[in-house]
DNA sequence: ACCGTTCATCGACGTTTATCAATGAAAGGA
DNA sequence: TCCTTTCATTGATAAACGTCGATGAACGGT
């Protein structure tokens, strides 16, 4: 495990993956490896509308710097968008990520169309 | 997070999860959240036969020891399946799990076709 | 100019993880 | 019956991770 960053997705089943596209697929994963943070990213793909530390914070048994921490291995995956507005900082899913992992497990026989 | 286990999978973007789907998603991701286990998955999705525990520490720059743990933590997490044959032991991948897995970043405006 | 709210970061702590060398179990020859 | 090969498990260790309370920065209202 030598080689320098790639950027995350190439589908798994369509072709051997080199060793920096297999450490930068593990790191989406990663970020993903939580049950707090797959709650939270649920919650964000659901919503319409960004959402605060705050609200994100009510919303599970956490301290508030515990989500934050959350929150920001989840930016530096690349999954979520951080948005300031004054004192507040809001969160949303960043939808290109996750237009990109809907084709990581995809099957080489597979199509998908819309 | 005190709900009890539930089975794998639920689309992430198609509403709301509770803490046991949560949970039982994010199992699945710590066991691809690993770059050595990425490349073990991605060698099985990728071949048409089993492949046993020699061929696949040959493939990496592991010990035998830590192959054999990588592969039953993706065996736990019913990513692979492993046959006994002899002295060897040969790991596959779980077709039926890919697919699962395959629907887990799909958003509610998407389709499939095969 | 003060105070309250929101959020990120820090320091500390206990737990989980990845790794290897050593060992052990089971099968297949010679 | 012994030796070799294959693989899983154990024990040890260092690193990474999740969590919290405390702190501090920035903004907005009074």
């Amino acid at each position: 495990m030598t080689s320098l960053p790639a950027r995350c997705c190439a589908p798994i089943a369509a072709g051997r993956l080199d060793d920096s596209q297999a450490q930068a697929t593990a790191e989406v994963f990663k970020a993903l490896a939580d049950a707090h943070r797959v709650k939270i990213l649920n919650l964000l793909a659901n919503s319409r509308e960004p959402v605060c530390v705050c609200d994100i914070t009510d919303s599970m048994e956490l301290s508030q710097p515990t989500v934050s921490f959350h929150l920001k291995k989840l930016v530096s995956a690349g999954l979520l968008n951080r948005e300031e507005r004054g004192t507040w900082s809001y969160y949303s899913i960043d939808g290109d990520a996750l237009k990109d992992l809907d084709r990581i497990f995809q099957t080489k026989e597979r199509t998908r169309t819309r």
